[in-house]
DNA sequence: GTCTATAAAGCGATAGAC
DNA sequence: GTCTATCGCTTTATAGAC
C-alpha cells in the first residue's frame, strides 16, 4: 500500500493535476512544492532532470492508465463489451468534464515540441484501437476511420468547450450523441 | 494604411500568433519583444497594463474577426448562405489545422479565469448563431442545437488532434465530414 | 514613440545539513 | 528522504534619456 512505488505514483498522479490547472509554463515549481507538500529537494530526489521529467512521468502514468481502461479493452478483438468499457472509463477519467485531457492540453502550445513523441502515440494509439474495434464490429474500414476520428476529436472538443463555457452538462450531452452515434452505426450494418 | 489605428491593430495580430505559438504563460515579454521587434518600452507604451492588457486586446481582435467573417453571417436570418461563409472563414482563419484557435488555448487551464467572460462569449455567440441558422433553414430547436455544439466542439477537437498528430490532413478531412453533416440535416428536413 | 538601464520578484536548479 | 539556503537567470514592470 505505501511501497515506494505506490508512493511515488501517487505523487505523480498529485503533480498531474497541477499541470492541468496550470498548463506546463504555469507549474512553476513553487507551485508544484506547495499542491505535493514536498520541498524542492524532495521533488528532485523524485525526478533528477526537474519539471521535464515530472511531466514526462505524468504521461506516462497517463498513457498506462488509457492503456488499461480503454485501449485494451478495444483491442480485443472479440470483445464488444470494449465500447461500454471506454464509455464507462471517459466518463470515469474526466470527471463529467470538470477534468481537462493533459494530453490535449500539451498538444496545443510549444509543450507539444517536448513530449511530440508521447502525444502522438496517445491520440494514434486510441484513434486505431477504436477503429480497429469498429470494423470487428462489421462496419467498413472507412467508415470505422472516419467515425473514431470523430468520437475522439469529439470528445476534446466537448472537454474544451465545457471548460470554455464552465457547463458540465455540455460534456456529458455531447459525450451521450457521440455515443449515440457509435450504436446506431453499430445497429445500421 | 498606416494610421496608428492600423499599425496596432497590425501589432496585435502579430502579438497573437506568439500567444497562439507559447501559449498565455509561455509567451514571455522577451518572446513578445523578439517576435514584435520593439522593445519594452515600445510595448508598454501600447500596452500600460502589459501581457494582460495584450492578452485581453487579441481576444477582441479575434472576436471582431469572428463577428465579421462568422457571426453576423449566420445571424443574418435570410441568409442561407450562412453556413458557406462559416466553413470558408473556417478554413481562412486556422490554415487547414496549422493554427489553433486561441480562445480555446486560453481556456483550458487557468489563463480562462483571467478571460472567462471573453471566453465564454465567444463560444456563446458561435454556437447560438449556428443554432439560429440552422433553425431558419428549417431544423426544429433540439436539432438545430445538438448539431451546432456537434459542429462547434468537432472543430475544437479537429485542431487539437491535428496539431497533436502533427497531420493538417486530419483537420481537412474533419472539417469536410462535419460540413457534409451539416448539409445533410438541412436537406433532410 | 522607441530605446537602454534597472528594479523587484519569481524561475528552475543545486548544495549541503540533518 | 526532506529540508533550508542559495545560485544564476529570467520574469514583469518601471524610469528616464532621446
Amino acid at each position: 500500500m505505501d511501497s515506494p512505488d505506490n508512493a511515488k505514483t501517487a505523487l505523480v498522479a498529485r503533480i498531474a493535476e497541477i499541470f492541468r490547472e496550470f498548463g506546463y509554463e504555469g507549474a512553476s515549481l513553487s507551485r508544484i512544492t506547495e499542491g505535493t507538500g514536498l520541498g524542492k529537494g524532495s521533488l528532485y530526489h523524485f525526478f533528477p532532470a526537474g519539471k521535464t521529467e515530472m511531466a514526462a512521468e505524468v504521461l506516462l502514468h497517463i498513457d498506462r492508465w488509457f492503456s488499461r481502461r480503454i485501449f485494451q479493452p478495444l483491442e480485443q478483438a472479440d470483445a464488444l463489451t470494449g465500447f461500454d468499457d471506454m464509455w464507462r472509463a471517459v466518463d470515469d477519467y474526466f470527471l463529467a468534464g470538470r477534468r481537462i485531457c493533459l494530453v490535449g492540453a500539451f498538444a496545443v502550445d510549444s509543450t507539444r515540441d517536448r513530449f511530440a513523441a508521447a502525444i502522438n502515440g496517445y491520440f494514434t494509439r486510441w484513434i486505431q484501437a477504436l477503429q480497429q474495434a469498429l470494423r470487428h464490429a462489421g462496419l467498413n474500414s472507412a467508415e470505422a476511420a472516419a467515425l473514431a476520428e470523430d468520437v475522439v476529436a469529439g470528445i476534446q472538443g466537448a472537454l474544451i468547450l465545457a471548460r470554455a463555457l464552465d457547463d458540465t452538462d455540455f460534456f456529458t450531452r455531447n459525450l451521450q450523441r457521440l455515443r449515440q452515434r457509435l450504436e446506431l452505426a453499430l445497429v445500421r450494418q
